[in-house]
DNA sequence: GAGCACTGC
């Protein structure tokens, strides 16, 4: 039989890559443990390794108009930074982007207690979303979302005397339109300030995009890059010496490995995907179970951790371990930048990801495993290096990391460009392809967007954002179909009961799925209740209704198996909505005869999103005849097969599902978009 | 019979 067990090496010169020093309380997107708490705060603020380069930092400011800012977590960039300027009376506000609601609030939270003063009333505040603070802090934290946002109000900022962006390396869709707007707002303030955070590797080309040193007289550099020390322990870095076959085996042989060679510290393996860490729990449990009957052994607990894993699971996670006991952590790349998993020391690294990637020719979203950056794998390897000293144990070889990308593809040339290209037409750039692209997307996905907000209204033939649609469906934070279809609500007489289909169409799924016992079925039964033969999004509404009906309580929730956190938020979604609407002119008004009308509101926006029963018992899209499946969950899947749906989405995962069904007529689809579709389509 | 991770009103 094949050795599966992993052989892992060190390479040559690697003592570790992370320098040496204590860990430090802070960090970005979370909550961990402030070993330094009994300590002054002055104190403590003093002992960051950024303090050191406090002049320095305010120094560069004064010269140049864009620091590019490269340091590890935990060096207190994200809050100390703010607190220098202000320290050194710096005027008007200054405004900090993160990516992550979360991160956005405890940093204002922390940085009110340094500074002795109330969040969200004196000097520091935030803004996320349903959230905002309604005074004017000298700092304030916001996501990424906000700070665009506010650009539609106010072009170039006036406000703000300076801008800090953070983790600028995770370059969401977000950080890049801001990064292509600030370069622009950047030329016409020079006074204002623009601190770009991110990791390392890219900060020579996030300063040559910002460097504006062609238009001032002296050809200065306009912008510097500057690196802080991070606060991490160092972390020794192994390789297997030979290609493993099966990862997911080789993780729970390194596991086993650590368990048996006694070195303490609790363990994080990073898989793919739910199937693999599930997988991966039930080997080790299993291998778990031998090791104690054989040898009265210090136990492990192994626990998974994925995005969709129910709040109550997720929490365990953040327990310390019981003694005698070791904890292993099983985990999706949620574990690499969302949530930090405190006594971490090994780390188990299975080189691949899960990534979203938008196809051109199908106009579908594909969820593709890929090999991991460079910059993702130190990320990960990060995670061991907070408690003390680690270890982190990659399942590929040397060689193999050698030619790993430096860095992830940026979300903005793998995604739909619907939405963006709205968004940055709605801040007054009308030709998409001068604007600024810090990466630029490929011309195909540009040309994919552009004729669909055309099809969509929302821009005429010359490319320009149409009034009022194209201008109102770009202050929905919405997919350009769904703003669509609200916006057409008041037409249909049904805007009542789009709000609530869109509004649940925003949150994941709020059926509750027990993974255990006689429940399984009986969740299933209570969902069969809803259906309906329409399709999903009518019932959804039933749902939504059922919930309001029985006043919101959650013993109702409980009964039915739905998540009523999850309803709670559509609640809120649903009022934030209602007020849009009220504000466009959109009488809110309910359908009581039939679901026609909500239906044919559907389409009036989802058109594209069109698919028809072929003879040969799969669907295919009308727009390039691209074969469909039925998503097990959707309730079309346990009925007899619609000739006409339209879908909200597409996964590419093991075939191209479509989620999110309603079953249409095609004669409203040459009634309501005439314009998409030809009678001749239907006739071939 | 299938499920990377975020965010914006």
């Amino acid at each position: 039989m094949t050795d599966f067990k992993p052989r892992f090496v060190k390479p040559a010169d690697t003592n570790s890559y992370l320098d040496k020093s204590e860990s430090y309380a802070i960090e970005t997107s979370d909550f961990i443990y402030n070993k330094h708490i009994s300590q002054s705060i002055q104190t403590q603020r003093q002992r960051l390794p950024i303090f050191n380069n406090r002049n320095h930092i305010l120094y560069l400011l004064e010269k140049h108009q864009t620091l590019i800012l490269v340091g590890e977590t935990g060096c207190g960039k994200s809050t100390q930074i703010p607190q220098y300027m202000i320290e050194a009376e710096w005027p008007g506000q200054i405004g900090v982007c993160e990516p992550r609601r979360v991160a956005a609030i405890s940093l204002a939270n922390r940085v009110a207690d340094e500074m002795g003063c109330l969040v969200q009333q004196d000097a520091v505040g935030y803004a996320v979303r349903f959230d905002a603070c309604h005074n004017k802090p000298k700092i304030k934290y916001m996501t990424e979302g906000i700070l665009l946002r506010e650009m539609m109000a106010d072009p170039l900022l006036k406000n703000y005397s300076a801008i800090m962006m953070d983790e600028v390396h995770e370059r969401s869709l977000y950080t890049d339109i801001l990064m292509g707007l600030m370069k622009k707002i950047l030329r016409k303030r020079k006074e204002l300030r623009l601190i770009v955070a991110s990791a390392t590797l890219d900060a020579k080309e996030l300063k040559d995009f910002f460097n504006n040193n062609q238009t001032n007289e002296k050809k200065k550099d306009t912008a510097v890059i500057m690196s802080v020390e991070g606060r991490q322990y160092p972390v020794d870095i192994f390789y297997v010496a030979e290609p493993v076959p099966c990862y997911i085996q080789a993780s729970v042989d390194a596991v086993l490995k650590i368990h048996s060679s006694k070195q303490p510290g609790d363990v994080l393996v990073f898989l793919t995907g739910q199937e693999e860490v599930e997988r991966a729990v039930r080997l080790l449990n299993e291998h778990a179970h031998l090791l104690e009957e054989a040898q009265k052994k210090e136990k492990l607990l192994v626990l998974p951790m994925y995005g969709s894993l129910p709040y109550h699971d997720q929490m365990k996670v953040f327990k310390p371990a019981p003694n005698g006991c070791r904890k292993v952590v099983v985990a999706t790349n949620v574990a690499e930048t969302s949530v930090t998993i405190s006594g971490i020391v090994h780390v188990i690294d299975c080189g691949f990801v899960k990534m979203k990637w938008y196809n051109t020719e199908t106009h579908t979203d594909s969820l593709v495993t890929l090999p991991i950056s460079k910059s993702s794998a130190d990320q990960r390897a990060g995670r061991a290096g907070r408690v003390r000293s680690g270890k982190v144990y990659r399942l590929y070889t040397e060689e193999f990391a050698a030619k790993l990308a430096l860095s992830t593809p940026p979300e903005m040339v793998r995604s739909n460009l619907t939405f963006p290209v709205l968004q940055i037409k709605a801040l007054g750039i009308n030709n998409i392809l001068k604007f600024n692209f810090p990466s630029p997307p490929p011309v195909q996905n540009l040309k994919s967007a552009l004729e669909i907000l055309y099809a969509l209204d929302a821009i005429d033939i010359q490319g320009e954002l149409t009034a009022p649609m194209g201008f109102h469906m770009a202050e929905f934070a919405l997919d350009p179909l769904y703003s669509k279809v609200l916006l057409a609500s008041g037409d249909f007489d049904c805007s009542e009961e789009i709000l609530t289909i869109i509004s649940m169409l925003q949150v994941e799924t709020v059926f509750t799925k027990p993974s255990t016992g006689a429940s399984i079925i009986k969740a299933k039964i209570q969902k069969r209740l809803f259906e309906v033969e329409e399709g999903d999004l009518i019932t959804y509404l039933n749902v939504f209704n059922g919930f309001v009906q029985s006043e919101m309580s959650q013993g109702y929730c409980h009964k039915n198996f739905l998540n009523y956190k999850s309803l709670k938020r559509v609640v809120e979604i649903r009022n934030r909505l209602e007020k849009m609407l009220k504000n466009y002119d959109v009488p809110i008004v309910s359908s009581i005869r039939s679901t026609e009308a909500i239906r044919k509101c559907l389409v009036k926006g989802l058109f594209p999103n069109a698919a028809y029963l072929h003879h040969s018992g799969v669907y295919k899209t009308i727009r390039g005849d691209i074969e469909l499946y039925v998503h097990p969950d959707s309730v079309i899947y346990t009925i007899p097969q619609p000739q006409w749906v339209i879908f909200c989405e597409v996964v590419h995962t093991t075939k191209l599902f479509m989620r999110d069904l309603t079953v249409i007529d095609n004669e409203w689809l040459l009634e309501l978009a005439p314009h998409f579709y030809y009678k001749t389509t239907f006739h071939e």
